[in-house]
DNA sequence: CTGACGATTCACT
DNA sequence: GTGAATCGTCAGC
């Protein structure tokens, strides 16, 4: 662990610009202590959905479901989603209650308890794997959608500040992945990485912007 | 109640 | 590059 670390509050989330919530969560530490462990990794990439008007939402069109209720919910909460019949992805809540956007975390950098994450992963080492791609990154930390929902302001799961900077040439936009079905909203650059950082995931044929 | 499919990953060709 | 895995969610009947 750094020595001084900031947990991030409701004025970082309640922002109205999830655009800019999404670069600014580049290089901040997402936390877990979950079943008596500490693990934590550096935020390498993320994508934003931008609510009721972004067709690559779950959210589009003012769609309410169970499911989604809590992306209505106010910023800093977490909405944790089930996929494929095998992935659970994580994602923060932002802006106010009833707007629901949010972004989704794609890919971090291990930093604590990287033995645990490979435990929980059942991964046999600690490759890039482990924390690359969505659905990876959960299974490390530990996160199911029983955590959708959850306050990042309590201690079980939250995202901090450790004083560490990304240098603005060195974050990317880029088209999200896997939303082909959102037509011209795929094209959107709502994708956020640290270029150049290996735990970034696929999605190479999406040109990186500067 | 039913059928179609997904903000993915991995093994295999 | 292609396809399977695998089941909760959601729209439609």
């Amino acid at each position: 662990m750094a020595a001084e670390i900031k947990k991030l509050g409701a004025s970082f989330y309640s922002r109205p610009n999830v655009l800019a919530i999404a670069k600014d969560l580049l290089g901040k530490l997402l936390v877990t202590r979950l079943d008596h462990h500490y693990t934590s990794g550096r935020i390498v990439e993320t994508e934003a959905y931008a609510g009721i008007t972004d067709r690559a939402s779950h959210a589009y069109g003012g769609r309410r479901t169970d499911r989604t209720e809590v992306m209505y919910g106010r910023g800093g909460l977490a909405y944790v989603y089930f996929v494929y019949g095998i992935h659970h992805l994580f994602n923060v809540v932002t802006n106010g209650k009833d707007i629901p956007h949010a972004i989704l975390i794609r890919a971090l950098e291990p930093v604590d308890g990287i033995a645990y994450m490979v435990k929980r992963t059942g991964k046999k080492k600690d490759d890039i794997a482990l924390t690359s791609g969505p659905g990876n990154l959960s299974k490390a930390l530990g996160l199911y959608k029983e955590h959708s929902g959850l306050s990042l302001f309590g201690k079980e799961v939250y995202i901090a500040d450790d004083g560490y900077r990304v240098r603005s040439n060195l974050i990317g936009s880029t088209a999200r992945i896997g939303v082909d079905y959102a037509g011209d909203d795929a094209k959107l650059l709502y994708r956020f990485v640290i270029k150049g950082n290996k735990y970034v995931s696929g999605g190479k044929k999406n040109q990186v912007h500067p």
